[in-house]
DNA sequence: TTCTTTGATGATATCGATACCATAATGTAT
DNA sequence: ATACATTATGGTATCGATATCATCAAAGAA
């Protein structure tokens, strides 16, 4: 109503309800604390002013902030948006929140960053990034700050991580195909340098093929500045040319696999049991039943609820 | 080094550098107000101390949080993490940080999640939703908060609001489809009561094919548990069933499109020659060159760089 | 030379909630 | 009845940076 009044502060509402602000605090943060005759009275006041406790002030006092920082390399049509998702709405949950930001695969901007999310003393760290510049290895360290790397698992982790293992996960798909009866299988992917996945899930699949002493029909191409399905159904072409019995194709990306599908759709072949075909990970639609992909599916979503749990165990367990 | 210390405070570096405590603010602020020498000497001691500006203490006394919140809907695959994405990388720009919560689409879990938002005191809400509860709006006012609303655009915007008419944009995608010769389009969708888009953008189809006096195929049915693409590869077979020589399709949304279209490369038929498929919005394949599908793209990224400066305007301008 | 302006710097009160300790009022064991 | 928990509550210093005002020196105007 009197709008052009300041902020209403917790001892405003104090003084309202005829207590100490402590009282207040106690019925906003633990409420058993208090007794019900007084907290109904403070409640009462509370809705009256329509007063909303200032975070920033109880974070300064308190030092606890109730923030996760999360540094995502980023959320476009991604896997990592799901990660996310499950990350806020896990962190939800245990009454923490979430302030994001991208770094766009960049080193430096990481770095950059996670020293602004630092200032913002979060009670934990989230990454999706295995590997990180000293900068930023030193920010964490000095900062002391839990930090849950997610996604791949690397090398040498910094506190803790959840995630999987690229080459393993492929591993298991090709170890799938061959059992399934397929006898040619192939492996497709970009010929990009700093593309670690890719070259994990390349030896994935090589662990088992070789293993097969089969055929190893590989395919690596540098791209040409067209999108990942397009070169999928080049590659499909390249591939029928060198090998024309190949009755598998894994895929070292969804993206890729989808324009392998199309392909073979328009060449009147029939999938999965004339060509089995396989992806990675973020594409949402492999999971339509109609549609004859496997995928090796990534609950990005578990992901973000498991580091969700692990964030609140650094800092109660 | 001698990390048994407590945390490292401003006037720590403030009285390793023989300074005051406002000098060093000021060189990490504002650092035109400090004489280069003396720039030099506080930025030595803050590396050598490590330290990182305590960005809570600040957002107390300064009352600038550099926050800003964003409550959206889901994540998940969709547009909206595109929206998230340029709204975060355009936030960075102007030395904001995102805080973000998902509401799952429920307006009672978004109201609380504002409230706990606002007690960050961000400078400015972002909501994806256009219709919110009376609560939220309650406590949208009483905070005075800048508040954008994006994606659709809303029948009574609260404060501001980026974003485009489903209704217009599928107006203009059907217009555009009959411009290219085709004369039998059809409109697929599903029939479900909450689904605002879904509705206006059938409407946005209607408002022109009832124009041309012409067939209007519209098919509703509600869905049965089973996925986008599903059903769109059920509806190709449907309105082909009711209506051969149907010769375009107007779906609802891009997973719908999707299942048509993999429906018709199976049946042989040519797109978009045979038949014309279009789209909506959060299908990021669709744009590889070899895909026949046309989509209302929507630049969920640009939503976001507009929001943020719209949010650094209602702030600064 | 004296007065004013400008630029660099520091002292201190302050933001708003909470930790910590103190107090008062009960109940409860001996 | 005395001593001792236990519960409900309030007073106050405190978190760490910044706004504000004061100070002081150097530069320019008269």
């Amino acid at each position: 109503m009197n709008n052009r009044r300041k902020t209403i502060t917790m001892s405003d509402v104090a003084s309202d309800a005829g207590v100490g602000t402590m009282t207040v605090s106690r019925v906003l943060r633990d409420p058993l604390k208090v007794s019900e005759e007084t907290r109904q009275t403070v409640l009462a006041s509370v809705t009256k002013l329509g007063y909303v406790l200032d975070e920033t002030a109880a974070s300064l006092s308190s030092k606890r902030t109730r923030i996760v920082g999360a540094v995502v390399s980023t959320l476009d049509q991604s896997i990592f948006s799901e990660t996310v998702r499950g990350l806020s709405e896990g962190l939800q949950t245990k009454g923490q929140q979430l302030l994001v930001a991208t770094s766009d695969y960049s080193k430096d901007k990481e770095a950059e960053l996670i020293r602004t999310i630092i200032g913002r003393k979060p009670e934990a760290l989230v990454l999706t990034s295995s590997e990180h510049s000293n900068l930023a290895e030193q920010l964490i360290k000095l900062s002391k700050i839990p930090t849950v790397e997610t996604w791949e698992i690397p090398e040498r982790a910094i506190c803790a991580c959840v995630g999987f293992s690229n080459r393993q996960a492929s591993r298991s798909i090709t170890k799938h195909i061959y059992e399934t009866g397929k006898k040619k299988v192939a492996f497709l992917g970009i010929d990009r340098a700093d593309d670690t996945r890719g070259s994990l899930r390349k030896s994935g699949y090589l662990d088992v093929a070789l293993e097969k002493h089969e055929g190893i029909i590989e395919l690596q191409a540098s791209k040409a500045g067209f999108f990942g399905p397009d070169y999928g159904a080049m590659g499909l072409g390249s591939i029928i040319d060198r090998c024309p019995d190949v009755d598998a194709i894994v895929c070292a990306s969804d993206a890729i696999a989808f324009g392998v599908y199309c392909e073979a759709l328009r060449r009147g072949i029939r999938v999965p049991q004339e060509l089995a075909i396989s992806g990675f990970g973020d594409f949402d639609y492999a999971k339509a039943n109609g549609i004859g992909l496997t995928t090796v599916h990534i609950d990005g979503e578990k992901i973000g609820h498991e580091t969700a749990n692990l964030v609140d165990k650094s800092n109660n367990g």
